[in-house]
DNA sequence: AGCTATTGATAATC
DNA sequence: TGATTATCAATAGCT
């Protein structure tokens, strides 16, 4: 597959065979990943360049699955050995644990809606509930976190609203005492006006009606919302 | 490549799941021969099918191979030359096992509705979102193994209705033949009264028009369904 | 490192 | 399974 094909035999040009290494070995990997998702396989794939370099690819972990090669291996022509009952005793835990892990996969297919053609019409009418049920305590969940959320946002918007309540008082306080030292700094101008001498005192004009006092403000945010939703599930029940 | 593409995940037929496993097994394994060969490379394969049975490839020895890949992970696996670490082995495969399922055993959970509090916001969404996805595949399923069964019956009632068609055409005949015998045994009978004798021939009178001829029974039942009524997940997003 | 013409792999089908 | 074939994907040869 490619503009021509080419024998298979060692690749003689140094730069080429380079090359082609690291296409195919990019090819390699992938079908290897996709032959260990498509078909559940485990998989290990280990590839050194001619140059000593290591490429890699295991779905589960190279360690383990070359650990489950040397076992399968040693088991075809190891009849007999000695150690048996400890051993035994870890591949009964092994199999039903591997037993459990398959019965509950095949549940979880089932509860992520994969995998139906092995069940009735009682048992898809038994799914269907189970979801509804689930999804029915995860949306109520849900609304509940969204509910202490904004409970919480509200005590601290309350908060916060204090304070600035606080806050304009003081500023109305500032204002005033502002006010007053205008009106004393108009009076010692114009007494140094009739006096003759400029020596200017500037004071800031600070303007106090933008803000208006102690209107409270707007702080509600949504409310928890309590209704309840799942009767839109009239699916016709045959 | 093939047919039409296919999307890169578990496979949930089984047959073909099995049917894939064997051709890209062998696509693979023929691929690692030949970087392995033309790229003057060391390979090593190791697949296990989902049932458990092992197929491999190395161009030099996979012992070599385990021991090159081992030696350039700074890594010392008494797996490849083991007796002592057996058990050893079988026990991390149990304590695998044992994570993999506990794992497993929490998502179930979750999927089921329990166990949520330890999900955010956004996990929380996702996972609704996931189950709406399976209730959907779920309905979708159940509406098909009904129409499938209701197809199935029109097919049967179909057949009864022409079986039935049969008999009553074979039923209208021997109605005919019916009465044509009873004018014969009118005949004799007067024949014989008028010669003295009373050999009596009784004829069932069977009724012939009660049952209405070639009246199509009422057969068909229920259609397949195949209106798409999921809009009805208008579940306001929050 | 990109770009195609080509071959190769394989999904669907029987 | 095993064979066939229509399609899609990988890649050989160039740039």
């Amino acid at each position: 597959m490619g503009r021509g094909k080419i024998p298979i035999k060692r690749i003689d040009n140094t730069s080429s065979r380079q090359v082609t290494f690291s296409k195919r070995r990019k090819g390699l990997l992938k079908k290897a990943k996709e032959l260990a998702i498509l078909c559940d396989a485990e998989v290990g794939l280990i590839v050194f360049s001619s140059t000593g370099r290591l490429y890699e690819f295991a779905n589960s972990s190279m360690k383990s699955t070359i650990a489950r090669y040397s076992r399968t291996k040693e088991e075809n022509f190891q009849g007999v050995n000695p150690v048996i009952s400890e051993v035994k005793l870890w591949q009964r835990e092994v199999e039903l644990l591997r037993k459990q892990l398959l019965n509950l996969q095949l549940n979880h297919r089932q509860l992520l809606g994969e995998e139906l053609s092995s069940l009735g019409v009682e048992g898809l009418q038994g799914l269907e509930s189970q979801l509804e049920m689930s999804l029915h305590s995860v949306r109520k969940k849900k609304e509940q976190v969204f509910a202490d959320e904004i409970q919480e946002l509200n005590k601290k918007g309350y908060h916060v609203h204090v304070e600035n309540i606080e806050l304009q008082k003081k500023f109305a306080l500032l204002t005033q005492e502002n006010k007053e030292l205008q009106k004393k700094a108009q009076q010692i101008k114009s007494d140094n006006h009739s006096a003759g001498l400029s020596n200017r005192i500037v004071v800031a004009n600070i303007p106090s009606a933008d803000i208006p006092v102690n209107q409270p403000v707007q702080l509600q945010l949504f409310q928890p919302i309590h209704q309840e939703k799942d009767n839109q599930d009239e699916t016709p029940k045959l």
